[in-house]
DNA sequence: CATGAATGAGAGTTCATTCAT
DNA sequence: GATGAATGAACTCTCATTCAT
């Protein structure tokens, strides 16, 4: 997680920062500039546009985002166990990367909407073990894009209202019953 | 459904599907104003500002996306038809409702946060219908704030894939589908 | 002082009370037609423009000021007693139509500036009673213009800064200190 | 008086023409930058909004005209001399800045009424100098804020007459004889 | 005569982007 | 590379005026 602070990446800190305070139409170059503490124009220096920006900025938290969920899955090839992996994967990030996650989530079903869809690895993922496990017969026959869309909503869903503080349990619990419903309707 | 087409209720059809479009941010009132073939000032004639506007298309949406959810719920108390009832109005507003669905949805966890999040009746209506059917026994024992967060985004996430075609079933198989899994995590 | 309660009448008194608390520029249609219980609208069956308007509530105060102003000239011709009625008259005028006042004046200043100029009745009546005086070798030479300008400093700025209450100090006695000093100046 | 030639600068200078010429409220920011030869988002690099704009105008220019005055009151501290100093001072000032006088004048009358009162140091410096004669026995006993207000009438409505041309004598004559009537009120 | 919804020109203000230094 | 003043297009909102009813 050790970055590399250049101007560049401060200035990628701080319109993470104020994108998910505020969005990104409502986050200003000068907000960016001043909590980078660059001038504006330094902005245009690493990045063409603004667009361009909260692009790179989207881009690099889904890929740590990523990294941290394969992290995950490397303990076996046990559908299951990767399943329970994946989850956890998602639980664990959101915890500890509040903002990264939030963003990358938010991002996708709105302002980023177009630029992001098919770069959406985890949600590819997610399909992809959904896949092995009906091939294993772990998991039963069914239009696996629908399973995983389900599966995927209930983990956004869930984490979102934990975040605004509507659902009072504690994670390691969260996680555990998530990943049951998960099982209970894949099996 | 037949609406009174009034001035007004052109500025609000117009600001929806903009609002749906674009965002709300993206959104201009000029853009409003020529979409429903009005003048800017009119605007204000009916709506102290844009954000009061924004405000008026929410809710008038959850309203109708609520009235929408009260007829399915109509046909018995049974804990699990009432739940099924709900899903299925869910799905079934969704479809005919594509743009205003998509913007009580959407907005509620974007852009109107702070102002939608205590109006979400259709969630507070599932937590309800969860802790009915945990009373009556028909589902077990669990954190009813969680079981509806899951629930309510497994429907969410899957119809916003079903409508941006990353999901190739029909509506009924859907509907059945999503049902039984809910079914299976709350027994 | 009974004045013919009509419309047109209605719409003058508004605006005049409007006009005084927050300038004619600020003072807007709405706020005109609101105060006087009318519709927008109906100012333009009387009034051609807010200008005309504007125009019409000077003069009719001014002509109001103007007769009361005559009323206590009537009192002899003797110079000293004509000036005495003057500045009385002034005081007067200022405090029972407080706001009547205060419009003819500051419009006269400022808003209003070159519609009012030639129409200042009292400035010139001022003159005419200085020349009188002097004629009758009641005040000394000087240039009346400019002592009659003075003149009418000393009681706008006197009677502005009792009003902002500044000057604490009652009628009375303000009205006789100013009549000795007029003559003072004069004598 | 020779002043540094930046951007902000060239914007309060066409600010106070305008200001002067059609009132605050009147000139528009687009009629501020097309004078300055600037672009209008220009003025808001250095100010707050046209309301900071206007206070800083008038804030500069009652400076101004302080600074102005303190050098006519230098000459002695007889009070005598000093009334006859602040006298002078306020005419020079006015015959050599025109637009600054009286849009200082103006506004402290009118549009920055409430903003104003507290700073305007010239009328507060009347009071003083009208004291302190007083303490010395130079003048007579009398409400010195009353006096000072007849004074500064004299002074503000004299000067008004001249620059509408409806006075026609020379400024050095002007001034002896407003010199000369303010000793007789005080006296 | 009276209404008030509608207009549209134009107000103050914001902000992504540029460019001389 | 870095700066930050300057830009100007576009924004939200206001308001005197009009006109069908």
């Amino acid at each position: 997680m050790a970055q590399v602070r250049t101007k560049k990446q401060d200035i990628v800190n701080a319109a993470l920062a104020l994108f998910m305070k505020k969005g990104i139409k409502a986050t200003t170059t000068r907000d960016i500039a001043l909590r980078a503490d660059i001038s504006e124009g330094t902005i245009y220096r690493h990045f063409k546009s603004k667009a361009e920006l909260a692009q790179v900025v989207f881009e690099q938290n889904l890929e740590l985002f990523w990294k941290h969920l394969r992290h995950y899955l490397h303990r076996g090839d046990d559908p299951e166990q990767l399943l329970s992996g994946y989850i956890r994967g998602c639980f664990e990030f959101a915890r500890r990367h509040q903002r990264r996650y939030s963003f990358v989530i938010a991002a996708h079903q709105t302002e980023l909407k177009k630029l992001s869809r098919q770069k959406m690895k985890p949600m590819r993922m997610l399909i992809k073990i959904l896949m092995l496990g009906q091939k294993q017969k772990f998991f039963r026959e069914a239009n696996a894009h629908l399973a995983a869309a389900m599966i995927f909503g209930m983990l956004t869903q869930t984490i979102f209202y934990m975040k605004s503080g509507q659902i009072a349990v504690n994670y390691p619990i969260v996680i555990q019953e998530t990943t049951a419903a998960c099982l209970r309707i894949l099996k």
